[in-house]
DNA sequence: GCCAACGTTGGC
DNA sequence: GCCAACGTTGGC
């Protein structure tokens, strides 16, 4: 199986890469996806090794803020059981689990942020899932050739 | 805070 | 199965 890409959202007041990077083995478990085109990828597609680009959303200034590495793929999202976890659904249960997530490992936090205004400026990306009008899935694929373009701008 | 775009829910 | 109403996302 080959390597994949991903994009990942976070509002950073809710999650943000600087948390990871305080976590315990700069790795957390990505709960709390409950959209079903993005559970789709957790569960089937996104494997153990996948790399990801970290994206704060809803926030000053949106951008790509580093990326991270799959360390685990797709397992049922246990909050979805916890009546008192905000990501709680009594539709979910442990028998058939309708969420999932993967854990995730920082690789490495850019020293300066790849903005999406910059991202929207690059002819090569024009279509990055993230910049299709309406875009708001928060697990979405990336093209190598995108990533790859990513990386180079955070240089 | 506004609002466009999208997803989900539920009545029929 | 349609679709109006509602809730959420997320850039600006």
């Amino acid at each position: 199986m080959t390597m994949k890409y991903w994009l990942m959202k976070t509002e950073p007041t809710t999650y943000s890469i600087e948390d990871l990077e305080n976590e315990s083995n700069q790795t957390t478990c990505w709960e709390g996806v409950r959209n079903y085109q993005a559970r789709n990828l957790l569960r089937d597609d996104i494997q153990e090794g996948d790399r990801v680009l970290f994206y704060h959303s809803a926030c000053k200034e949106p951008a790509v803020v580093g990326t991270a590495v799959v360390s685990r793929p797709g397992y049922p999202d246990s909050h979805a059981f916890d009546k008192r976890s905000k990501y709680y659904d009594a539709k979910s249960d442990p028998e058939n689990p309708r969420w999932y997530m993967v854990d995730v490992k920082l690789e490495q936090k850019f020293d300066a942020p790849v903005t999406l205004a910059s991202l929207r400026e690059k002819a090569s990306l024009k279509e990055m899932v993230l910049l299709q009008k309406g875009s708001r899935l928060s697990v979405q694929p990336v093209k190598k050739k995108e990533f790859d373009i990513v990386l180079k701008m955070a240089k």
